[in-house]
DNA sequence: AAAAAGTTTAACCAAATGGTTAACAAAAGT
DNA sequence: ACTTTTGTTAACCATTTGGTTAAACTTTTT
């Protein structure tokens, strides 16, 4: 009753929210221009979602659990230290290269309302770093990696692989180079950034 | 002939529209909840500012005013590579500590309308590169230092200090962590990030 | 084929918003 | 003293904005 042409609305005004939230933010986008860029009348939009916020949040939660399994990866596989920050500098850098304004959209709006993150956090599949900071505090305790607090390791982690796309206006501007030269040091990132962190940590 | 109680207006019309701006940001935040702010009729901020626009460009240049020199610090001063990453972590991490709405301020406007960063680039003391990529240069080759690309050294310095404070209520969500014990880690930080990066190129 | 249910549109609405105006008050200049 | 300039306010205005409605069209059910 609802899988032929029914949902192809429903999935492009999805779309069409999700280009428009993540360029301009909940404040600085418009339904009429959700509307224009899903190609249909604006009412539609109240049909599918009701209001602006509803909307906004399906985006935000389809955002949201686009980015929740790799930072699963991190901190809940099975993978020794190195090969987690291997493989998640890899995959993540990899993914936001196709996804430019994600890791901005998800970390504005948490800031503008940081009341949101406690509905994520409530979610089954919610990420957590438990097992992660008994890896870490094992493998100090072996001698195999300096001493470190798991947060402190997590937020660099976090942090070299997030940042350059957030900051990249800016650090293009300080760094004086453009775009093409910019998307070339984040895919030399992906190997960069693990090497960066296991030259920090490694002892051996 | 301005400067008694005429300035305190402008004055406090900038600061109010910086707390508004800062949380809200340029499309978040209402010229009647500024004037409000600032206790004072709406029509004041247009007699000082004529727009909304020029309002908000006040603002932002005087916060990017207040980041630019910490920059220049890493970029330009004579101190060595290592003091340099010591000094800049440990100012700058105080400084946010103090501001804690800037840098995610800067950062979100510059990613809403990244041309703004043409106007900053033109000012005559914008921070440049070049000279902290001689001097990162120079030291790999005399064997200090691992290789590694300016910018990407760079980058990760900027990382490293910046995003703990921009992604804080994600970071606060996934590490576990109240406000207060995340505060505690930042103050760490102070040392903890210039440890971090100086262990991993460090060679000697 | 007729009724019912679901989908889509154009027109409309009230509230909010950035900005203006005209009148008034306070300083400053003469 | 009085004129001019500067600062301030309340009321107002045009436009934008999120949201609604009633009617039309389409699909599904019976």
């Amino acid at each position: 009753m609802n899988k032929t042409k029914d949902t192809t609305t429903e999935f492009e005004i999805l779309n069409a929210a999700k280009r428009i939230f993540q360029h301009k933010g909940m404040a600085g986008a418009r339904m009429q221009e959700i509307a224009d860029e899903a190609g249909i009348n604006k009412a539609m939009l109240h049909y599918y979602y009701r209001s602006k916020q509803l909307l906004f949040e399906a985006v935000f939660k389809k955002a949201f659990s686009m980015i929740a399994p790799q930072l699963n990866d991190i901190l809940n596989s099975d993978l020794s230290i190195c090969e987690k920050i291997r493989d998640f500098s890899n995959n993540y850098i990899s993914f936001v290269i196709k996804h430019p304004y994600l890791p901005n959209f998800i970390i504005q709006e948490l800031n503008r309302s940081p009341e949101f993150i406690q509905k994520l956090l409530a979610e089954k599949h919610f990420p957590n770093i438990e097992k992660f900071r008994k890896q870490v505090d094992n493998k100090i305790a072996e001698g195999i990696i300096r001493p470190i607090k798991a947060e402190q390791l997590f937020i660099n982690i976090m942090a070299l692989n997030i940042f350059p796309f957030i900051g990249a206006p800016l650090l293009k501007g300080l760094t004086n180079v453009d775009d093409k030269t910019y998307k070339k040091l984040m895919i030399e990132r992906k190997t960069e950034v693990a090497d960066f962190i296991i030259n920090s940590i490694k002892l051996t």
